[in-house]
RNA sequence: GGACCUGUGGUGCAGCUCGGAGUGCACGCCGCCCUGUCAAGGCGGAGGUCGCGGGUUCAAAUCCCGUCAGGUCCGCCA
């Protein structure tokens, strides 16, 4: 029992009403759930607010249908002997004698709001005030509340300082699209919302906050996903005088609390990983510990092998335990699938106990043979899927594919976190031949690696890291560079000329040249984290007002015109749609 | 930008393969009956642009083309 059910209108919530206030006479507030007839001297009606529900007992004539919103008064009485309803945490009891004042009346909603069959998201997102009445939905918001607030504790306890930063800022053309925001005081020129308030924070380090926090907002206008809205919530932190321990610490911290304020069980154990043993044995950069299925390597086996599909660099195989019940179109899919992934082609073998069974085999010598009949300790049933690819495409596809067959749901299994490290300071080669930066470019490249910067910048590691759980990435961050020096040589290794690092980047710039402490930080995803916390595999299923995939509104119709006026003041002109 | 899936009374589905009267199921809604239900029950009733447009056909929910909306994914997300 909470301190926060009374009101100048209600005693108490309908579903915390339990057998220890037989007896008394006390009101209650909610929305009628449920009503069935008896004739004209009785009815019950399921009173529902956001605790649960309670019968109140009424004489047949009273007018009251769905979703109704009442107040009732009456007596909580013990239920007739035979008459108690184990499922309902009030089930002991019911409320008669009853004076029932209609607050609201309501029309049939155009859904029914009990969890019993899942309703069209599309009618859900169009009604969402009607969707956020369902118990689902109300536990969603309340464990997302619950998280919110145990992450704060924690970064308070923590020794951190929330400092709110600007929703309009100064557009940095890099990254991540930003959304626009035309300025009526200076025509022609326009603010950016933030895709993080990533350079904010490090300015507030400059400024002598050496423990930020924030729960911001960010904003991209890139495409969406079950895990990605055009807005989204990161719990965002930056400290000085500090190593990627101190912040791993610090996050492990908040992360922890919160899975413990959400789950009531608190993890005992992060895993940690490198980056490049991630790609080696998951295949991906935020592996799903969840389950096995991992990635073995057969390069050496098939080194000088007459079988062409195998000509090349990296051939790696998974085992998929009981894989060979697959039908010749399960195993087709999945060979498009690795297409689509960019793989030149999937292999695949089923394992009997006469040997192997696939068109492949006829090509294998006894040695390869046996290598791909042992595979993961492969038992007879299962199935072996190979890629023969370049090192980092072969481990991509077949890392791909293990999470499509392998991954249990999000509400299946233990919470594995792991932390990911030493991420690669750069991803790969853009058109001009300048690398293209895997974080952002003020992370601070591994201290061993300096060196390379110059001869061979693909090799060159960072100080960024990931947290991952089940194999979603939660957030990532990095050690920051702080010193001009560092600074200047990884802007030259990008490509980015002095003037024009001044002028992305010059304030920031110009700050550093007044005394920055080295920083590092940190910024994970809320919405991510409670949709595992709640079980939910999208994201939509824990915010309260999200946009489809197209980045529609169905409830407000957003994106929309504006008005001619609004157009004028702003100094724009809108092209006519085609 | 691309691939795939979905769209049928208010809601959830079946019908589509193999064209033949808007056919069916469950929930909801409206009316009547019912004094112990809680997925209440009984009787009766209303409710449809089969997403939209075009084509094929004697005939289209069903086949073909296009389009819109929703979803999942690839690209994209420093």
């Amino acid at each position: 029992m909470t301190n926060y059910e009374a009101t100048s209108l209600r005693d108490r919530l309908c579903g915390s009403i339990t057998s220890s206030d037989i007896g008394n006479r006390l009101t209650v507030c909610g929305w009628v759930a449920k009503r069935r007839e008896h004739g004209e001297h009785l009815a019950f009606v399921d009173l529902r607010d956001r605790s649960g529900i309670v019968q109140v007992v009424v004489d047949g004539g009273v007018d009251v249908r769905s979703e109704y919103v009442l107040r009732v008064t009456g007596t909580v009485t013990a239920r007739p002997e035979g008459t108690v309803n184990d499922k309902l945490s009030t089930g002991e009891i019911e409320i008669t004698d009853c004076v029932v004042e209609v607050l609201s009346a309501a029309e049939p909603p155009p859904f029914q709001l009990n969890d019993r069959v899942d309703i069209d998201e599309q009618i859900r997102l169009r009604y969402r005030y009607l969707d956020i009445r369902r118990e689902q939905m109300q536990r969603n918001l309340r464990v997302r509340a619950k998280v919110n607030t145990a992450l704060r504790a924690a970064m308070e306890r923590q020794g951190f300082c929330e400092v709110e930063t600007p929703m309009l800022w100064a557009p940095t053309p890099e990254g991540a699209r930003e959304f626009v925001v035309p300025s009526r005081l200076h025509p022609g020129d326009f603010y950016v919302l933030p895709q993080s308030p990533q350079i904010a924070k490090q300015l507030l380090m400059v400024g002598g906050f050496d423990r930020y926090y924030q729960i911001a907002r960010c904003m991209r206008d890139e495409d969406l996903r079950a895990d990605r809205q055009f807005e989204f919530t990161q719990l965002d932190l930056e400290a000085s005088f500090v190593t990627q321990l101190d912040i791993m610490e610090f996050v492990s911290q908040a992360v922890l609390d919160a899975a413990e304020a959400a789950t009531g069980e608190r993890p005992t154990t992060i895993d940690t990983m490198t980056w490049a043993e991630a790609l080696d044995r998951y295949g991906v950069d935020k592996p799903d510990l969840r389950f096995g299925m991992t990635l073995h390597d057969l390069s050496d086996v098939f080194e000088a092998s007459e079988v062409k599909a195998f000509a090349a660099p990296t051939v790696k195989a998974i085992r998929v335990p009981n894989g060979s019940e697959y039908s010749r179109s399960r195993l087709d899919q999945l060979t498009e699938r690795a297409k689509d992934l960019g793989a030149k082609g999937l292999a695949w073998f089923r394992v009997t106990d006469e040997g192997l069974d696939s068109p492949l085999d006829r090509f294998l010598s006894d040695v390869e043979r046996a290598a791909v009949r042992s595979v993961d300790g492969a038992q007879s049933g299962d199935l072996i899927l190979v890629v023969a690819d370049e090192y980092v495409q072969a481990c991509k596809v077949l890392g791909a594919l293990r999470v499509d067959i392998g991954s249990p749901p999000v509400s299946q299994g233990p919470h594995r976190y792991v932390w990911v490290t030493e991420f690669p300071m750069y991803e790969g080669l853009d058109d001009e031949g300048n690398p293209v930066p895997a974080h952002h470019p003020f992370t601070m490249p591994h201290a061993d690696d300096l060196e390379l910067m110059d001869t061979d910048p693909l090799a060159v590691r960072s100080q960024a890291y990931d947290l991952v759980l089940n194999g979603w990435e939660l957030g990532s961050g990095s050690v920051r560079i702080h010193r001009a020096d560092i600074q200047a040589r990884v802007f030259a290794s990008l490509g980015i000329s002095d003037e024009e690092a001044e002028s992305r980047f010059g304030f920031l710039m110009g700050a550093f040249r007044y005394g920055a402490p080295p920083h590092a930080g940190f910024a994970f995803g809320i919405d991510r984290l409670v949709a595992i916390f709640a079980g939910e595999e999208n994201i939509r299923e824990v915010i309260a007002f999200p946009k489809t995939q197209s980045g529609s509104d169905l409830m407000t119709g957003a994106p929309k015109a504006i008005t001619e006026r609004q157009i004028r003041d702003l100094r724009i002109r809108v092209s006519p749609k085609v």
